[in-house]
DNA sequence: GGCTCACACT
DNA sequence: TAGTGTGAG
């Protein structure tokens, strides 16, 4: 009612490339015969990252060294404190990602083994009419809409391009429709999703620029495993939130596009963690209200006054605008902006 | 603007 | 872990 909606729109397109276990990877490319083998990388007595023949025993990130060695005898272990070469092959990565999404590309590396690239110019000029979606397509299931559904109704929230608006004109635009249908390359989904999938069809224009997105996704991976041997996950999708939840979703050495009418199905059931600037300490008051907020959904109910003032009474001195953002990213809608020579 | 601190990010 | 980045004051 009086709490201010979130602004949503699909315009831009962002792609987060995402190194796949980047430490682990940056050794194997000087010790090929560990590519086989279970590697973990120390700090300390820690088990910072390890490849994935090593998860495959259990080994996880910030193990102790006695736990990943009493799960994987075999383990391979390397101190990773000098963090020199990782610099250098994350700056390999920067450069060679630099050259994709056009000049008007903006690029911003998060950490050693994530960049961010907006690539709304490329994606909006690209002159193809039917761009091929490449990997893998997010595909909320039906209880997943329904009840994203439902919380959007509870707080009187309509997407930007209304997904109603398109039930009038069902029978001029099948085009959008077959256009999903046919190029989508996950596994073919039951009647019921591509049903789903149709009704949800957005009319903006999004789907094609997230199609052609995926292509130039697509492309930068192939040059960054044949120049430098990396593989990388990637999500495609129209904001920083919503493209790093997407490189999530299949990894590792795969990408996934997240079409935003579907961002709420997936967002409203994540825990607030997803939440890009609501850390551990904010996470862990929220779990103790009464009661308790643990995903995206609660936290959307709850709404930006009582945040306000658990912000006030968790952190010392809370940014101004904090909580309404945080409110509005539960919501899916992530207005943070790319942005370019962070590296 | 520059310093420290708290907090979040990898 | 070993850093980097950000906003408040």
């Amino acid at each position: 009612a009086s709490m201010p909606l979130p602004e949503v729109s699909h315009k831009r397109v962002v792609l987060l490339f995402d190194c796949d276990c980047f430490y682990a990877q940056c050794e194997m490319l000087e010790h090929p015969e560990w590519r086989k083998k279970p590697l973990a990388i120390k700090q300390k007595y820690l088990v910072v990252t390890c490849n994935y023949v090593a998860r495959k025993s259990g080994v996880r990130k910030l193990q102790s060294l006695e736990d990943a060695k009493l799960r994987c005898p075999d383990l391979i272990i390397v101190d990773g404190s000098d963090l020199t070469k990782y610099r250098a092959v994350s700056m390999r990565v920067f450069n060679v990602l630099k050259r994709f999404g056009g000049a008007a590309a903006k690029h911003e590396r998060l950490g050693m083994d994530e960049v961010f690239v907006d690539v709304t110019r490329a994606a909006e000029e690209d002159r193809e009419d039917e761009p091929r979606l490449m990997g893998h397509l997010f595909q909320p299931d039906p209880a997943a809409v329904r009840a994203a559904r439902t919380l959007r109704a509870e707080l009187n929230f309509r997407e930007a391009p209304a997904a109603d608006a398109k039930a009038e004109q069902s029978d001029s635009g099948s085009e959008d429709g077959d256009w999903v249908r046919d190029y989508r390359e996950t596994a073919s989904p039951d009647d019921a999703k591509a049903a789903l999938a149709d009704e949800q069809l957005c009319d903006c224009g999004c789907q094609k620029r997230l199609a052609r997105a995926s292509k130039i996704a697509a492309e930068a991976r192939m040059a960054l495993f044949k120049e430098i041997g990396l593989t990388v996950s990637c999500g495609v999708s129209t904001s920083k939130m919503l493209a790093k939840i997407a490189a999530g979703l299949n990894k590792p050495n795969k990408q996934t596009t997240l079409l935003p009418q579907h961002a709420l199905a997936l967002v409203h059931a994540l825990p607030t963690r997803v939440i890009p600037g609501l850390g551990f300490g904010v996470a862990s008051a929220l779990r103790e209200l009464h009661p308790p907020v643990f995903t995206c959904a609660d936290l959307a109910r709850e709404g930006v006054r009582p945040l306000e003032r658990l912000l006030r009474a968790t952190l010392k001195s809370p940014p101004a605008g904090l909580a309404k953002d945080l409110w509005q990213r539960s919501l899916a809608c992530d207005t943070d902006a790319v942005k370019p020579f962070s590296g």
